[in-house]
DNA sequence: AAATCTAATGCTACAATGTTGCATCAAAAG
DNA sequence: CTTTTGATGCAACATTGTAGCATTAGATTT
């Protein structure tokens, strides 16, 4: 695609990564394009999965680097997700924090945008950075395939 | 101690564990005392800490077991808290989950008992078992002692 | 109290997820 | 084109958790 075709908006792989004053490379584009197109949070092996199939070689280090950039430059959020890897979003305009849903039948991450992770009052001296709501149970295909699945 | 000095609260580490027909064994009630003792959540390391402590001679593995029972039978709960490691906290009269504020200075879990970790409504389809509400931020403890803490 | 039955334990080995150090490569600048 | 240094790739390691299996020791029965 010729760079003339590009859009205003800021929101292009390169443009996100310059910004910051970033070296704009293969992995760090493909990862941001993955997350983009992605309508739930990644795993750090699903992004890899993306990479491999877009021809994309990279090494594990490599990846893990490029996503910890892409958090400290708010590019990217962290969540914990149900099981023990991290999984990681875009970060859209602001810092629009939602809950998210973990079925715990696929094992699957949805992002409820409706529904604010949000600070409730705590006791003084407590000072919140950011506040994660995560929801565990069945999601909607599971749950609407009747329980014949299996755990997790 | 001699037995007819015991309570009649069915809370203690032995009844707790033989009311499931489970095996009364060092491990188990040195894990439950260690658990119903400390006002937070406990790691699994933490808890391999203690038990050393106590002259508890145990195992890696043992202590995972262990941990996957009291959870499986509903005396302890599995919370994710900040980092990768699962805490574990006694599981207080029903199923009273509550939120958990998480220390990003000291790395300490905190429960916060007064904040539920209460769903929201959610779409159409989705069933929830439970809520896990983290908070990341400081502490009132690292609070106070001003911004001389180094991160984590 | 001894024998029995089997749930728990304690190895060893392994798997998954992430990190550190360092030599090399290549994106951006001159 | 050359230089600079951020980013990569590799090897080695750390942490957290599981699986298989022989042995130990709670609970129960004799």
């Amino acid at each position: 695609m010729p760079p003339h075709a590009q859009p205003a908006a800021a929101d292009s792989a390169r443009e996100l990564i310059a910004a910051r004053g970033g070296r704009v490379t293969r992995t760090r584009v493909a990862v941001i394009e993955a997350l983009q197109r992605s309508a739930h949070p990644l795993s750090h092996d699903e992004i890899g999965a993306t990479l491999d199939g877009a021809g994309i070689g990279h090494d594990r280090v490599t990846l893990y680097r490029a996503l910890d950039w892409l958090v400290e430059q708010g590019i990217a959020q962290r969540i914990a997700g149900g099981e023990r890897a991290w999984r990681f979003e875009i970060r859209r305009d602001g810092d629009h924090r939602h809950a998210h849903f973990h079925c715990e039948r696929c094992g699957q991450i949805v992002c409820l945008e409706d529904v604010p992770a949000a600070a409730p009052a705590l006791p003084a001296g407590f000072a919140v950075a950011r506040a994660e709501l995560v929801l565990h149970g069945a999601c909607a295909d599971c749950g609407r395939a009747g329980v014949e699945g299996k755990k997790e």
